[in-house]
DNA sequence: ATTGACTCCCAAAACGTTTTGGGTGATCTT
DNA sequence: AAGATCACCCAAAACGTTTTGGGAGTCAAT
């Protein structure tokens, strides 16, 4: 609405003095200061965001591509983290947004898009996957980003993730403690670096075990992936007691498996992302999530300092993965 | 990365003649066309976007804020729904964002910010209020937008809704005609338009059916509220034998409660929005949904006609409610 | 009276586009 | 052969900011 220029002519002032005043520099008196910034609040003045990014050739922007295919967002998370991290951002006056992406367009077409229209100054990527093209393209350009999740990328990047393998390496141990032996896994698709990971550490946990690693399906990370898994694994002669499902969605799906097929309270269950809902479930799901507080705040100061120039290797962070035992996980003793 | 310019020079051309040889104007020649289009090509030219905003005097950007409170945006169709709209919204050269409101900043500051930094060209509005200060803003400064959800402010403005009096008061008196008498309803906050638009409907059907309109409580649109919400119904002396949900994600809590209290298989019970997780509650969750496909598509639409300056009248959604029964709303034959 | 330092201000350039308002030849009309 | 039409191209202005590189005035020191 109102320009600089108009500003400037009703204060009787150039446009650089109004300019530098609003900008607080010292080569204005704090008169002058004080006089433009009472006539910019009373007009409403606020610059002109295209303006001022063609002119400072930043876009104080950061852009996270939303994936549109459904499953493991761990939205109510997942916003929350966000919430989080916007509020670390603005303090350095950058702006997050959150772009879906268009039906008949690839993640990697709207970061092509942001990248090379200029229109942002870092990314944040969630849901890698073990060879991740947008992190390809990214490094490819230079453009500072983080990524929730790591991937197997040649080049170091900045990254927050929790220790899936740890987890489910764990969790499936805990089963082999309170007698389990069929232990089985129902798994994520495996292009995507957590579910890889998972999997990777039922399977460690299992050979230690001197337990046979066959009871495995993989399936979309959906409730309805979930559910159809853990039907596949009860038609098999040998059905497991107990199962590491790759995510609360899956598990969730699994859950209603159970019940359809054996009344639903002698198989043992566990997720992973601690999903609010979970609580409300029959049984209430037991499950484990990445410790850290306020995961926002960590994602903004990674992009920070990515953007500042820090060198990769020293802003990756690995967390643990905490147990949220609930009632799930203890349906029966196996019977063995 | 490359300019105009440089892409100019490298053709010996003007910036003029390779800007409209680039936008398909008629006064360049084809050949010429053509080549300037390889070269742009093989250069990886995008225009600079503040460049062409700030001089086209338009963003190409609608943004929607994203409600940092938790509860009741249904997620899963929510992000279906803006895939499809960033979809349509691509066709016509406008980009969509979703812009998760920092901690510590309302969604009207957000507003504010995109509005008056001339970041949008417009604005899609979601979770209204029955006033809403969003709406009331928008209005003022005369920027183009579209609400998911009606409001009570005095001008009209373009919105799709689902008909939630209609919905509520017809699944009232589905559960009277099935012989319940004490019929319950687990409220939202009543500033939201959609909370207050089920409960009249449950209100109308309960004074239509001669019955009392006592057995309401209202809560926060969560797992949780829902949760409490039951409990607090069940300890009332006249306990209800069917529960209207203003949301899944209440009915999902209340589940639980029903669950806890009394073993979970007397009590009749019915959301709405249809999340995708209801098909997995045990009992699978009957609900209900706004009728129409791709409503994403219908979003976009509205947006374009809005920018276009079609009168907001003609730009009024109000869909039917549809049911979807599943388990959850014939648990009992009540014993009136 | 000059010099230097200091305070306060400003004109103009620059960022990379799009658009305006022609300009230059060639071809067609009469 | 003069005028008109057409096809193709371009220089310059404009969008609204920030930044550069001073300029004008005042005051103190020499």
């Amino acid at each position: 609405m109102t320009n600089l220029k108009q500003l400037a002519q009703s204060l009787g002032l150039s446009i650089t003095t109004v300019s530098r005043a609003l900008d607080g520099y010292a080569d204005v008196s704090a008169a002058t200061r004080e006089r433009v910034r009472q006539a910019a609040e009373s007009a409403g003045y606020r610059p002109n965001a295209s303006a001022r990014r063609l002119r400072k050739q930043r876009a104080e922007l950061v852009a996270v591509t939303l994936p549109s295919e459904p499953g493991h967002i761990g939205p109510a998370h997942f916003l929350e983290m966000l919430s989080g991290c916007a509020e670390h951002l603005a303090t350095a006056g950058l702006n997050l947004v959150i772009a879906p992406v268009p039906r008949g367009e690839s993640e990697l077409d709207m970061c092509r898009r942001f990248v090379d229209g200029q229109r942002v100054d870092a990314m944040l990527l969630v849901r890698t996957k073990r060879r991740d093209e947008r992190v390809e393209f990214l490094q490819s350009r230079g453009i500072p980003f983080v990524t929730n999740g790591r991937t197997e990328a040649a080049t170091q990047h900045p990254f927050i993730d929790g220790d899936g393998f740890s987890g489910f390496r764990q969790a499936t141990l805990r089963f082999h403690e309170a007698g389990h032996r069929r232990i089985g896994h129902i798994a994520g698709p495996q292009d995507y670096f957590f579910a890889h990971e998972r999997k990777k550490g039922w399977e460690a946990a299992m050979r230690e075990c001197g337990l046979p690693v066959d009871l495995c399906v993989e399936q979309a990370p959906t409730e309805h992936g979930g559910y159809m898994a853990a039907l596949a694994l009860l038609n098999q002669n040998d059905t497991p007691t107990a199962l590491v499902c790759a995510t609360d969605e899956m598990a969730i799906g699994a859950l209603r498996a159970l019940r359809e097929v054996d009344g639903g309270d002698t198989i043992s269950l566990v997720g992973h992302d601690d999903l609010p809902i979970g609580a409300f479930t029959s049984p209430a799901l037991s499950t484990m999530r990445m410790t850290g507080e306020n995961l926002g705040r960590n994602f903004a100061s990674l992009l920070l300092r990515t953007i500042a120039g820090e060198p990769a290797e020293s802003l990756q962070e690995l967390h643990a993965i905490e147990f949220i035992d609930r009632d799930s996980h203890l349906r029966s003793s196996p019977t063995t």
